[in-house]
DNA sequence: AAAATTTGACCTAA
DNA sequence: TTAGGTCAAATTTT
């Protein structure tokens, strides 16, 4: 039942990377559906293994909760664009939508400990680290006491086939990121290659592999006003680790990883 | 003190 | 113009 979309915007993008050229249109989309089970139902985000930085919430015409934006902590650390918004559901508040925009190029993620894994399971018990919705129920001490369980159901599409069964739990689809605009901009973009995404990184990321690497060009994506952020682009990375496109091989080598892959949550967030 | 959130203003695509 | 997305100052939290 929970679905995601995934699709990447539309690519008007023009070659000349020429310093003021990005556009964040390119950026690769994909919802994924969270519920929240019965006992956190209190708060309302659940940590994805990202550290994330609420940067606004918007009423949205027709929906009864507001949707709130986050960025990427890193942003300006590591060059990391990587954005989400979390729309609570109108008719099944157990359940948010997250919108994720652009892949992780930030290293250290949030994961303060490897993954544990903890196989077996899909459900993920998580707590939370963001802010929530509503403002009543800020009182985080209580929260961070409550352990809640969260059921993760995430789906990921990616561009290339996954033999559908193995993942159990993990249902992919396979839409397609349209290839040819996709590696476009990486040929564009990535004359230097993401260090990749954290090794360690709970679900979405070991899917990363089949997202579009695209890192903010080193360095210039002025928006509109002047960004004092200029200064961090320069220590944008250059490692050229994996290169962009690994994808078909990744995704054998990752229904090998896949049990360690999950971690338990738990572990990590025991302060 | 720094870092994160809140929130109205601001920007822009439709 | 509107609705959605982002900025940034003020505020709160750590």
């Amino acid at each position: 039942m929970l679905l995601q979309i995934h699709e990447v915007d539309q690519m008007l993008m023009i070659p000349s990377f020429s310093g003021s050229g990005f556009c964040r249109k390119m950026l690769p989309r994909w919802t994924d559906h969270v519920r929240v089970t019965s006992e956190n139902l209190l708060e309302g985000t659940h940590d994805d293994g990202y550290s994330w930085r609420k940067y606004g919430q918007k009423d949205i015409l027709g929906a009864k909760y507001p949707r709130s934006y986050y960025r990427c902590t890193y942003r300006h650390t590591q060059d990391c664009w990587a954005t989400k918004q979390v729309q609570r559901s109108d008719e099944d508040p157990t359940i948010f939508e997250i919108t994720y925009r652009g892949t992780h190029t930030c290293v250290h993620g949030n994961q303060p400990v490897p993954p544990p894994a903890s196989p077996e399971k899909q459900e993920y018990k998580l707590t939370n680290l963001n802010t929530n919705n509503n403002q009543q129920l800020q009182s985080q001490d209580i929260l961070s006491n409550l352990r809640k369980g969260l059921t993760v159901n995430t789906e990921m599409a990616t561009s290339f086939s996954f033999p559908s069964t193995s993942f159990g739990w993990l249902k992919t689809e396979n839409h397609s990121f349209s290839p040819s605009g996709v590696l476009d901009n990486n040929n564009i973009l990535n004359s230097f290659s993401s260090p990749f995404t954290s090794p360690a990184t709970p679900e979405l990321n070991y899917f990363s592999a089949s997202q579009p690497q695209m890192n903010s060009v080193g360095g210039m994506l002025s928006t509109q006003n002047s960004e004092p952020d200029l200064k961090e682009l320069i220590s944008a990375n250059t490692s050229a680790t994996n290169s962009p496109i690994i994808d078909l091989d990744f995704s054998l080598d990752q229904l090998e990883l896949d049990p360690n892959f999950q971690f338990d949550a738990q572990g990590f967030f025991s302060s």
